[in-house]
DNA sequence: GTCAGATGTGACCGGCTGGTAACATTGTCA
DNA sequence: TGACAATGTTACCAGCCGGTCACATCTGAC
C-alpha cells in the first residue's frame, strides 16, 4: 500500500493525490477518509488539520482537476498555434487518451455527481468547471468553422462522459475504445452539414 | 411521503417500486433500507421477510428492469412489424424519451455501477442485462442494413449512456436532450459509409 | 369464533465512518 | 541544546445503517 515512490511531496499533496485516485476508483460515498489517509502514507488528523472536512478535501481535488484542465488546453495551443481545425482533431484524440487511461481526473466530476443533494457544496464547483469545459470547445468548435458548434459540443460532451462511465464499468473490452471513431463521425456530421435521414 | 395511490398493491411490489425510485434518485450507496421502507409504505421487517439483504432486494430492482426493457423490444416490434429501419429510426426516439424522462429505469444499472467491488452479486446480473440489449440492438442494426453494426452499437451505446448521466447531474437545460439527434446523426454517418475527414 | 399467515411496531445490536481530543514524535532553526 | 511547528498515534464519540428479535395487529378461510 502506500505511494513510496514520492517521499519528498508534503502530507498535504500527497493526501489530495490519494484522495483523487480513492474517490476515482470507490466513488466519493465509497471511501472513507481513514483509507485516504492510509493510503496517503499519512493519517487521518493530519487530514482534517489541512482540511477541513471530507467534503472540503472532495472541493479541493475538483479544483485542482480543473486547473490541470486548464493545462490541457494550453497544451492544445501550443501544439497547433492559430490553427483551429487541428486543435479539434487533438483535442479528440487526447480527450479519447484522458477517457480511456486509468488516470483520468475528470472522473472526479462523476464521482461528486453521486451526491445528488443539489445543494451539496461541491456542485457548485463542479457546476463552475463543467460551464468553463464547454465554454472553450464550443469556441474551438466555431473557429474550426462549425456553423451549429453548440450542438456538436452536446453531441461531444455526451459521448465522452459516457465513455468516461462505459469505462469504468465495462473496461478495456467496452465501448469506450471507441470514442474517437464516434467522436470523428460526429465532427464530420456537422462540419459537412449534409444531413439526409440516410435510414428509411 | 408514501405512494398513497396504488393501495391495492402489495408490500413486495410497493417496496420494489419504491426502490427502484430510490436507488435511482439517491444511488444505492445513498439510500438506507429504511427509507425505502418508509416510503414504500411499508416497514423494515416486511422488507426482510421478502428480500434476504439490501443486495437481495436490488437484484430484485435490476431484473424487474430488465423484464420491462423485454417489453420495449416487443413493443417496437409490434409497432413496424418486420421493418427493421423503421425499428432503428424508432428505437432512437423511445431511447431519448427513455433517457429524459425521469422513470427512466435503466438509471438502476449505472446506480448500480457504483458497485466497484467487482464480486458484487448484483455485476453479474448487470452484466446479463446489458448484454442481452446490445445484442438486440446490433442484430436491429444489422437487419437495418448498417455494414459495421457493432461499431455504431458501440457509439450508440456511449451517446445513451453519456446522455443518462448528463440528465441526472444537469437535467432539462443539459446535452441530454440533443441525445436523438447526435444518434441520428450517427446512424447517418454510418449507413453512407463515406467518412471524410471533413475537418482539416 | 378461531386459527394461520402475512404484516406492522419498537427496540436493539454491531460495525463502519466522519470528526475530535490528548499526547508523543520528528525535524528544523537559532 | 532548546524551542517551536508540523506530523504521527491512540483512543474515543456520535450518528447512521444493515440486519434481527419479540411481540402486536390485521385479514381471510373455515
Amino acid at each position: 500500500m502506500t505511494i513510496p515512490d514520492r517521499p519528498a511531496l508534503p502530507p498535504r499533496d500527497r493526501i489530495i493525490d490519494a484522495a483523487r485516485d480513492l474517490f476515482r476508483k470507490h466513488g466519493v460515498r465509497g471511501i472513507g477518509v481513514d483509507a485516504i489517509a492510509e493510503a496517503a502514507d499519512s493519517n487521518k488528523m493530519t487530514l482534517y488539520r489541512h482540511f477541513g472536512s471530507k467534503d472540503d478535501l472532495l472541493i479541493t481535488c475538483i479544483e485542482k482537476a480543473a486547473s490541470e484542465a486548464e493545462a490541457f488546453w494550453v497544451a492544445l495551443e501550443e501544439a497547433h498555434p492559430g490553427d483551429a481545425k487541428a486543435q479539434l482533431r487533438d483535442w479528440v484524440k487526447r480527450a479519447g487518451d484522458f477517457v480511456t487511461v486509468d488516470h483520468c481526473n475528470c472522473e472526479l466530476i462523476d464521482a461528486a455527481a453521486q451526491l445528488v443533494e443539489s445543494d451539496h457544496p461541491a456542485r457548485r464547483v463542479i457546476e463552475q468547471v463543467r460551464r468553463g469545459q464547454l465554454r472553450r470547445l464550443t469556441q474551438l468548435c466555431r473557429d474550426a468553422g462549425i456553423a451549429e458548434a453548440e450542438l456538436l459540443v452536446d453531441a461531444l460532451t455526451l459521448l465522452i462522459e459516457g465513455a468516461r462511465v462505459n469505462w469504468r464499468s465495462a473496461g478495456e473490452g467496452g465501448a469506450s475504445t471507441r470514442f474517437v471513431d464516434a467522436a470523428e463521425r460526429l465532427i464530420d456530421s456537422f462540419a459537412t452539414q449534409q444531413r439526409v435521414l440516410a435510414v428509411g
